[in-house]
DNA sequence: CCATTAACTGGTC
DNA sequence: GACCAGTTAATGG
């Protein structure tokens, strides 16, 4: 989701920056504002009963995060944590519900928004199930893609380390490291030192 | 320099 | 594939 930042600082958006790998909300806490990101990246983390930690997703400039908690009430079911230095505006739940109640536009495309994300996800979880890491990797990359959209035609630059995609799969760091290599020697993928292009 | 981090390799279960 | 060990290269104080 990326609304106009006018819009959102006339409903009482705060700007607010935060330092690499601070928290901007915490697993439990509950979702009180609406967060959209002006630089910087964020990751939505949780970590499983043996501590390894499973990113849920990556997001960047002019994407927003944790909103479908904003119709909900029930608290972050993971964390957000900054990966660098981040700049977001933040607009408070109730100001965010008026926004929607005022500007049609946008609430209508919070629906498309939330129904993109919806679709995705479930082709991730296609994905993840499959016991192919090729296939999950190539999963998380569609995935990934699917809301970096804008410019980017066939060579889409994966700002991923080997470890995040392991975390973000599920899988080990050797295996993406190896399944990676596969990739491009079927031109899945396509390497440029070290660097991942899909 | 040394310490740290990421990519990578090889071998065992 | 996971897990463990060890190498290599790049980076930065």
């Amino acid at each position: 989701m990326n609304i106009d930042v006018n819009v959102l600082r006339s409903f009482g958006g705060e700007e607010k920056i935060y330092k690499s790998k601070e928290f901007i909300f915490e697993e439990g806490d509950h979702a009180s504002y609406y967060f959209q990101i002006i630089f910087g990246r964020v990751k939505l983390n949780s970590y499983n009963e043996e501590g390894k930690e499973f990113i849920h997703n990556i997001l960047g400039k002019d994407q927003s995060f944790g909103d479908p908690l904003l119709f909900l009430d029930k608290t972050y079911p993971m964390n957000a944590i900054c990966m660098e230095m981040v700049k977001v505006i933040r607009v408070s739940k109730q100001d965010f519900i008026e926004m929607l109640n005022q500007h049609n536009a946008i609430s209508l495309e919070m629906n498309k928004c939330l129904a993109q994300r919806l679709y995705y996800k479930i082709l991730m979880a296609h994905n993840m199930v499959s016991l192919n890491p090729a296939l999950r990797i190539k999963g998380l990359l569609d995935y990934l893609k699917s809301f970096h959209h804008d410019d980017c035609k066939h060579s889409f630059p994966v700002e991923l380390s080997r470890q995040q995609i392991a975390n973000l799969t599920g899988l080990r760091v050797e295996t993406v490291i190896r399944t990676i290599k596969k990739m491009e020697s079927s031109s899945t993928v396509k390497l440029t030192d070290k660097k991942i292009f899909y």
